[in-house]
DNA sequence: TTTATTTGCAACCGATTGGTTGCAAATATA
DNA sequence: TATATTTGCAACCAATCGGTTGCAAATAAA
């Protein structure tokens, strides 16, 4: 089961579970309220983003405190690189139009 | 079939695709020829990305050149700005640090 | 015209996905 | 101690995914 982040973001709950844990760190059951789905499939999704390291967490007590690691997005950043530079390529090319009007 | 471009470069073939598109627009054919699957298969990775207009087509008689949207990557980019805001607080918390030093 | 090339589409297949229910373990509360 | 809460794990299920083969249509070349 070999998980990496861009399989972890392609599902939109998992995408609206790290938006919320952007905010501040909740428990799988403050997640859950947030969806309509049960609290096992929430839980389900916070596997697969804790398995590609997009989350961590803190135990206290019986409670579970799941964090988002923004570093992880920077992976997905990273990867922008390629088209990035081909945004500025067409920018460049805007300024070629540009400058002869 | 609802596709859009986080489940499109979930799929590390058709995240390759994108990265040879980036270069110069090529055929199903010219591409195929850069994976171990079939022609087929790339068709089918091909056609989800134009489904969610990651890739455009210009037809040349029997031949279908595919072409990378990089527009549609700043979708990508527009998501990962609610993250990039952690990094920059992360940094700026960075910067507390260091400038005790 | 006949033959070869390029492509898309359909049918099929095993593996994975995203969901469910049920249950057990650990911790907190009465 | 007895009960309630929080959580993870396993089993199961229909739908989707990523791959295959086979075939037909359109265009190019002999």
């Amino acid at each position: 089961m070999r998980r990496d982040i861009f399989q972890a973001i392609a599902d939109p709950t998992r995408r609206a579970i790290l938006a919320l844990l952007a905010i501040h760190a909740m428990t799988p059951n403050a997640l859950a309220e947030h969806f309509n789905s049960t609290r096992q499939a929430v839980s389900k999704h916070i596997q697969i983003l804790a398995e590609c390291e997009a989350v961590t967490q803190t135990q206290n007590g019986r409670e579970i405190y799941y964090h988002l690691n923004a570093n992880k997005m920077k992976e997905v950043d990273q990867w922008l690189d390629t088209f990035r530079k081909i945004w500025e390529d067409r920018f460049d090319q805007l300024d070629d139009v540009l400058k002869d009007l």
